[in-house]
DNA sequence: CGATAAACGAGACGGTACGTCGAGTCTTCGT
DNA sequence: ACGAAGACTCGACGTACCGTCTCGTTTATCG
């Protein structure tokens, strides 16, 4: 009985928020110049997020494909290479900044903090299966949580990134899991 | 050899932006507004802190007074203790929304981010030292790295509060604690 | 295809305008306070009117209806009485300053000076079509040329509002009438 | 018994004035910017003209020489190459624009305004001589009065460049004085 | 000749307005 | 209903001058 929503629209409209947000990051970033680029209505936008910080968290939603893990049994190098793999991610200044500020949003709106602490837990899940794993396998103590084991290895990560401004590279990323496994193990 | 700054003025907006920002966080921070609180020109204000980053980030410096730490010999009891600490001031919502932002305005203002390091840094010395020393008494494993346990401590903290919003409350600092000596030791 | 404007807008802002130029003159308006006094948003002002410049001159192009002239036949009186009323508009102090700020605002836009012309001279035009009668009936000598008379006329009557300030009275009128008619006939 | 004026600094002062009135008009003329080429503090100029628009009139008084005017004894002659200078230092569209804010100056500052008139009649002087000799050699009609046919002269000049915009060229010079030779002889 | 009062330079300060930008909401028309 | 287009509200931002003030630093002249 009534005109159905066009399903290309949202496509389009993530597509040129992602552009934009990887161009100029979250302060440049302007829902009018978004729908522009998406040839979209900026009402229409409107009607499928309600506030920008609401779009901005989606289109940051699609941006990170999952990683793709290649497990080979050697935890040392597995979790070597996806903390390597993290860290490259974050890397970037824009990207610090966007994340810096989908966390402001997150605060500003709860449902938005919700959806983002299930997006790092998501992103986080590799990891933690990897180290699931690992502990079944025996190639951590007993008594290890490998919760917590993964909050020592990814949080100095984001630390670096967000506070410290420290380099996150390689180098780090394998003295953390050296550091970890000498403990854990 | 010019009029001289009235230094009371400084005091006063700092003062007023502090409020502020407690208040209603970086999102509901004016500058109109803490220049009217401080019943001060806007202008004034603009003088001395071009943007309302610039003074966000210069009253946030002053907001948190170096935490005076006991230091009692006690390894595991000290850096339990200034790990709550730290904990504590960041476990605030607003406070973490506002740290979020300060990273944000960091990222856009280079100038900022610097002067943000090293506040982050100011606020690490304490706990360094207390690290320094214990290996320095033999309390810690000879080839251990001061700088990567404290990360591998203070890391977790804030990925907890800005990433993955788990509880950072005496208990995960004691277990955090628990797992860097058990490794380190 | 889209909302239409409010012509109500234009309406209230060009009213507000007019009473503020009237009030204060050309120096104490502000843009800000028309919007207030209209119970519009300034930016709904500068959507019309990209400048304080436009819309004083909008709205001095609506505060002089077009002044009614009762011609008599007696081209003597009927102008005597014409210019006698545009002195009378021009007398106010609050117009002298008025007219010259258009002026200068005129060169500052200069569609602005085109606009202004064109109110000039329509204004102008009833004075104008009185001396064509005129001539056409005979009234005035053969060869006179209208415009340059009318600029005989008029011309003085600027003049003494605005550079020498010299009185403009009725009778400099009917002195400046007398004048040119005692010319050109 | 105290320092005396820096008799320079009225000269430099009004000199950067000058040059900036020319060279941007009174929109673009900022006090500070005088200052700074007339490498004089702000102070300085505040001491000796209490208003931007006091120092605008006093650098505007000294703009124009009072033009020698080479008198033949041939009215016409005389009368249309004095109309013609006149005409000629009102045409620049920068001039007009400072005519009309001097105007408006002298409304916001009442004795700005009497010294502006004075300047005017002492422009106007020279011109009115040439009529009252031409009078008393019997040039002009007997009852006319000098001051009107001048107000005609030169009325429509001020007119033109102010309100009509029509040219203000020779051409018109001439036109102007043979219409009032025409009628006062 | 040294005290002193005013001139001067420099810049802080209060204040007023301007014009701009962006977010969200509302209204209308077309499909 | 949905979508496009754009008007409208609101709130802040940063800028530009103006005119006033408060200093420290000169400098001519008078006691």
């Amino acid at each position: 009985m009534a005109r159905p929503r066009d399903t290309g629209v949202d496509a389009k409209v993530l597509e040129a928020a992602r552009a934009l947000l990887r161009e100029r990051g979250y302060a440049g970033f302007a829902l009018d110049e978004t729908a522009a680029r998406a040839e979209v209505a900026r009402t229409t936008v409107y009607r499928r997020w309600p506030t920008k910080d609401h779009l901005v968290v989606a289109a940051f939603a699609t941006m990170f494909e999952t990683a793709p893990i290649r497990e080979t049994g050697d935890v040392r190098a597995d979790l070597t290479s996806t903390l390597g793999a993290i860290g490259a991610g974050l890397r970037r200044p824009e990207t610090r900044a966007l994340v810096a500020e989908l966390i402001a949003a997150g605060t500003r709106h709860p449902e938005l903090g919700e959806a983002l602490r299930a997006l790092w837990a998501q992103r986080r899940t590799a990891a933690a299966e990897l180290l699931d794993r690992a502990a079944r396998r025996g190639d951590l103590a007993a008594g290890a949580d490998p919760a917590l084991i993964l909050d020592q290895l990814v949080g100095p990560l984001y630390y670096r990134v967000l506070i410290s401004g420290d380099p996150v590279d390689d180098q780090y990323a394998r003295a953390l899991v050296d550091a970890a496994l000498a403990c854990h193990r």
